[in-house]
DNA sequence: TTCATTTCTTGCCTTATGGCAAGTGTGATT
DNA sequence: AATCACACTTGCCATAAGGCAAGAAATGAA
């Protein structure tokens, strides 16, 4: 269970817990194409991914399909607000590949976050975390040019790039598959 | 105090905790062009506007000014990740004008925090309120163009155009000033 | 009032990105 | 082998938004 230590490694929790932690989860294969959460869900389980990718995304209302995120690796595929507040998500979860996941049900994750309280710090900070980085992604989109996006995504997750089909990319970077390819053509010789 | 109510209306606080959560408010006046909180800084109060509007901004790496958020009458002008996390924060918040605020140093607002259970949760949603919002922000700006952009603010936060200058409202809306000058002389007569 | 500063607008031209459609490649299925 | 679906590329042109600079308008200070 060492993945699991990496995920909560970073909170005050202490070493029995994090036993009582690790014990609650259990391990289930999703198969690519399945969905973990679709739009109108409620979360009912805790998913962390031990291996493979997940997609979020979200339709707008020209029925263009947004990508709002990659989960990959030791990070976690459920929508943080649907799972805490219990209320619907608007996105979908999208396995990209076959995955292993460990999954905790909501009654039992509950029951963790309400008697540990390193575990609820530590949703806290997820929670935090998450905002953080949607940050970042927002001011991203808004100042820097779609090339420049395309190349931190290259050097802070190169995974990506190989698993994620290029239409899941661009929308995720904020733009059109076609100007991807001609972004690409562009930095071939970076590398 | 009915602001407060407002503010604190929509979760599962009971009549005695709200009484107890308002008496815990503090009036503070601010003036115009004064920061409640700069870069670097960990919030030490927790601050909400009875009166007056606040902008939050971040620099990027070019040093342009992007707004981030505008916060108004009985909304909360903190950062959430900073007060919740006790970390510096990234970004700024400045008056736009002069404002009649509500605070709880911080130490207080913990000890509410893990007292009163309602207020716990009221603060969940608080951060998942402030997740969602930023999603749909985000997703805008890829999807909407400009002018969409703008008659979204000007129909749910029309205030907003009238105490901001246009320059700090261009960068909310991810754009230059001179385009949303553009923009504004196009939507004239769809008012 | 006068002056200075900031805010907003506008003209001219450039650049980034998109839309469409054709074409290539690749892997799966039969 | 033939076919199909999907992923990706590319050419041509359209459009949205930006950069710069001049000027107009509003605001505030002396």
């Amino acid at each position: 269970m060492t993945a699991l230590h990496t995920i909560y490694q970073h909170s005050l929790i202490t070493t029995a817990d994090m036993e009582t932690i690790c014990k609650a989860h259990r391990r289930i294969h999703i198969c690519k194409d399945d969905f973990l959460l679709q739009k109108g869900d409620t979360a009912k389980s805790y998913v962390c991914v031990e291996e493979g990718l997940v997609r979020s995304y979200v339709y707008d209302y020209d029925g263009n399909d947004i990508t709002t995120g990659f989960i990959g690796k030791n990070e976690i595929a459920i929508d943080v607000v649907s799972l805490f507040n219990q209320v619907p998500t608007v996105e979908y979860f999208q396995a990209l590949t076959d995955c292993s996941c460990f999954i905790i049900e909501f009654h039992e994750f509950q029951l963790l976050y309400h008697s540990i309280k390193g575990f609820n710090e530590w949703g806290r900070s997820w929670m935090s975390e998450t905002l953080f980085q949607l940050k970042h992604r927002t001011i991203s989109i808004i100042t820097d040019s779609a090339a420049e996006r395309y190349r931190r995504l290259r050097r802070e997750h190169p995974q990506i790039l190989q698993q994620a089909p290029l239409k899941y990319i661009a929308s995720y970077l904020g733009i059109t598959d076609t100007s991807l390819s001609r972004i690409r053509k562009e930095l071939v010789n970076e590398i």
